[in-house]
DNA sequence: AACTATACCTGGAGTCTCCAGGTATAGGCG
DNA sequence: CGCCTATACCTGGAGACTCCAGGTATAGTT
């Protein structure tokens, strides 16, 4: 698994991420992250689920519960523009992090 | 400045890797960073230190105290072997969490 | 009727950044 | 010589966050 640090670092720009494709709910944001990671990742849901509450306190999420074809019910989240601007903001400063260390590793920069 | 998640995942890869070319001290370890992020990223010292005391406590680095040619007292940090194994994971890691987000956000995934 | 997978939630422990404040000294300047 | 600035290190407490353990509920399958 990841550092808590990086654990920490990565949640809310994933969620930011996929939530930017659509909306979604917590249980299958959880398997979208672990899909994407090649089972690698795999986030306890009583991790993930505070961490959708403070960002719906914080305004970059909007939630509803509905029901879904399958008759459960689910907390489907969407972006709100607050939460896009957010995602700039995070996806700019992860590639500034980012640069600096593919410079410290030798690796090729990024091209944008 | 960045968000306090990303600093947290940042910091200890960033340290890993500057003393990875060789050994420094807290204050230039700063100068260094700030210098690799074009003045964009600048720690607090009060941040910096414990941290390089928490990776001393585990082994990471090794620290001795001499006196530099300008006459001041640095406390010099070097990695230890299981330093360079940490870093080593701690880039896996990065790289992991990164080609996530470069798939996400349609960016070309990095040659390795 | 029992089980499994889906789907959500909370509380407390431990950990970490951040900030404010503190100590000490080399070198430059008047 | 005395003052200032840059260099160089440290600590304590506040606040924030992940992690884990535990809990609730229900659709579908056996």
């Amino acid at each position: 698994m990841l550092t808590r640090e990086l654990a920490g670092a990565s949640v809310r720009p994933l969620i930011l991420s996929i939530l930017s494709e659509g909306e979604s709910y917590g249980y299958a944001i959880l398997s979208r992250i672990e899909a994407l990671s090649d089972g690698v990742l795999a986030w306890d849901d009583g991790t993930l689920y505070p961490v959708l509450h403070r960002m719906q306190n914080k305004g970059l999420l909007e939630s509803s519960w509905r029901r879904a074809d399958t008759g459960r019910r689910r907390k489907y989240y969407a972006l709100t523009d607050k939460g896009r601007r957010a995602l700039e903001r995070e996806k700019q400063q992860w590639l500034q992090v980012d640069a600096m260390l593919a410079e410290l590793w030798g690796l090729q920069p990024r091209l944008t």
